[in-house]
DNA sequence: ACATAAATTTACGTTAACGTCAACTTTAGC
DNA sequence: GCTAAAGTTGACGTTAACGTAAATTTATGT
């Protein structure tokens, strides 16, 4: 009785069911069965969210699921994967952080542009 | 003797001149022409850095150009227009401050997996 | 002037990320 | 037990954002 169905699932994400068999087919999902029928668990919800997280930061598929299978708690012990494992996290961050520039240099330039526009609102007021 | 070449723009943003025709065919590039022969201006410049700012934040050239239509000094002086404009820039900044979310949310888990990552390399390192 | 390098247009090809049937099976409420 | 709703697997369609190749024109260095 636990889990969700595919269509609550994409329902409390606001994306179709499509989408989830999608992902699925491109290993960022892999829920259970119950017969041929799929139930998601806890951790497919994160997942799910970790991957339209990353899309909405305009990660591709192929990257999100990069970054969440390292995020996931089946990491083994080996000192060499560790450190690979740290390697990456270290890269993952440098791109985060260039993305991070990039808003606050958008929102920047906004605020610019709204301030221009608002001064010329209050011209405006003053003649017409 | 002055604006760049297509071949010189494109390679001082890494990106090919068969993407800038692109953009150009989209609306967001408008080079001069000496002949048939594009000629891009500082203006045009500007653009192409703003277009591919928002690509890297995972807007479309679609909403790219909205954008930066938006920032460009061709404003007009129409209190309507003038209202409208920050009525957009409230939305997008809107959009902004949700990928800074998303942004920190993203850093916030990577920095606990190094973190749980170097706790276990430290016991590797203890135990041998 | 002439070869070479760069630019142009036209047009078809490609990849990612799903959308959209279709045809069929399964599950759930009454 | 039966019907309607939900789920499943193909398989083909679509859009965005270019890539790529061909055929032709235009600059440029010597």
């Amino acid at each position: 009785m636990s889990g969700y169905s595919i269509k609550n699932l994409a329902g409390q994400f606001g994306v179709t069911p499509r989408a989830l068999r999608f992902y699925e087919d491109k290993g960022l999902l892999s829920p259970a069965r119950r017969g041929q029928t799929r139930i998601y668990s806890e951790r497919d919800k994160t997942r799910l969210l970790l991957t339209l997280r990353g899309k909405r930061l305009g990660f591709s598929l192929e990257e999100c699921k990069e970054i969440i299978d390292m995020y996931d708690p089946s990491q083994s012990n080996d000192t060499r994967q560790l450190v690979r494992l740290c390697q990456k996290i270290t890269e993952h961050r440098r791109a985060l952080l260039e993305k991070m520039k990039d808003v606050e240099a958008t929102l920047k330039t906004m605020d610019e542009v709204e301030q221009n526009c608002l001064d010329k609102l209050l011209k405006n007021v003053a003649q017409g």
